[in-house]
DNA sequence: CGAACAGTTCGGCCCCGGCCGAAACATCTG
DNA sequence: CAGATGTTTCGGCCGGGGCCGAACTGTTCG
């Protein structure tokens, strides 16, 4: 049977804790297995089998087969997109006691928010970017400028072959600093170009980045970033 | 009690029929009474006063107290982003068979979509202010060009007022032909703005919109719309 | 004041769906 | 092959929550 979603059957799928986990846990970009789903999810095998299940038939989820291990994966941005705006949703509404404890200091470093950087680091980058003129952010959309098209293809990144609907740039400013980052196509190739690098490396079984030391220096030298862009407020340039 | 939400409890409350028919009905931008409501979700007046208090209780609805009517509207433009957002998904997934009715006709033509127009009517607008040259779109995001400034000054829209956290535009698709038009900051102040002048009008019960005499003239002098803006598919300039 | 109307509260029915235990199936390993 | 591990299916329990009828509050109007 192939009936269509409505909206309501969508965010009904969304609207259960364990649901909600496994969905989330998918936010960091990475296919996932159903073990390991159940338990970010804090549930049990059979209970998860079922909800991945339902998600997947409903195409909120894409699997893949490998072996004995079925990994799951946000079936498309549109879904990360939703995920993303409830999120804002919860974040904003009566305000919650949000205690942050030391393994949250590295997420608020660096993480992937389902295909691109999120944290300080990101915030930095966005900030090089616009100071040095590469990009141009209004109202968290964005667009690169002439300079800027030069400035990625010389890091490897061709900005003409990411002409697609998605945005550029998206405000998207999680349970973090509430500024906008790089998101969006060009945010997802900086992503991929980083990690390919070697100047951010994935935390096993979390969505925190680990910067290395080749990071330490080329973002630094290839950003300009400032010296003080691992502290906490980082305001607004002037 | 004053608990904060979660991502699940946002999504489980969008997660009802009735409830989710409420909301998308106030998607309208208008702020509706309960009894009409209750008509739009098709279940009894107590149920949907049951319905009303939790959504306001979670800060999804706003409720202003007017003599015996009680008027509800979306609380906060996030929320509206995120029903966007769970209606994209609901409509890429599994194909649902779409009957077109003739009221539907009125609605594809010019709507309101939360806070902006919709409808073919905003898509020959957003072409035409790209092919002026003064909005920049790239990948659905998009920011005013200088002549553009100048433009929506002339036509009582002071852009720099705009300068909020909102992004001046956003891709919108709904149910309608799939391409972006102007949201966020700019898209309400025109739909204000056209509204004021009485270029269009609100239809009682619908969300469409009605162009009038004032507005085929005006509309088409201003943003020098082509002559085949109100014929069905409208592709991109090329 | 009393009738009409908008909206809410209460109580009870009922069914949907999340949960787990047990067991089956699938896949890799030795 | 046997055993370990990952995943699914089945069956049954049980609680939450959507629904409406009835009754109550509050507002408008004649």
């Amino acid at each position: 049977m192939v009936s269509g979603n409505t909206i309501a059957e969508v965010a009904r799928l969304i609207g259960d804790a364990a649901r909600a986990n496994m969905l989330a846990a998918l936010m960091g970009g990475q296919a996932l297995t159903a073990g390991e789903l159940a338990r970010h999810a804090g549930v049990s095998a059979q209970t998860t089998s079922g909800h991945l299940a339902k998600l997947t038939a409903a195409q909120l989820l894409a699997v893949e087969k490998q072996g004995r291990h079925r990994y799951f994966r946000l079936a498309s941005s549109e879904v990360a997109q939703a995920i993303h705006a409830l999120m804002s949703v919860a974040a904003s509404g009566p305000k919650r006691h949000h205690p942050i404890g030391p393994r949250d200091a590295a997420l608020r470093l660096a993480r992937t928010c389902y295909d691109h950087m999120a944290g300080r680091l990101a915030l930095a980058l966005a900030d090089s970017l616009v100071r040095e003129g590469h990009v141009i952010l209004a109202d968290g959309a964005g667009i690169v400028t002439d300079a800027g098209r030069l400035f990625f293809r010389d890091f490897g990144i061709e900005v003409e072959g990411l002409r697609t609907r998605r945005p550029l740039c998206r405000t998207c400013l999680d349970w973090s600093e509430r500024r906008p980052h790089i998101a969006g196509q060009l945010g997802a190739a900086l992503l991929d170009k980083v990690l390919d690098r070697g100047w951010v490396a994935r935390v096993p079984e979390s969505r925190a980045l680990r910067l290395t030391r080749a990071g330490e220096s080329g973002f630094t030298a290839t950003f300009r970033l400032p010296l003080d862009w691992k502290d906490p407020p980082l305001r607004l340039a002037p």
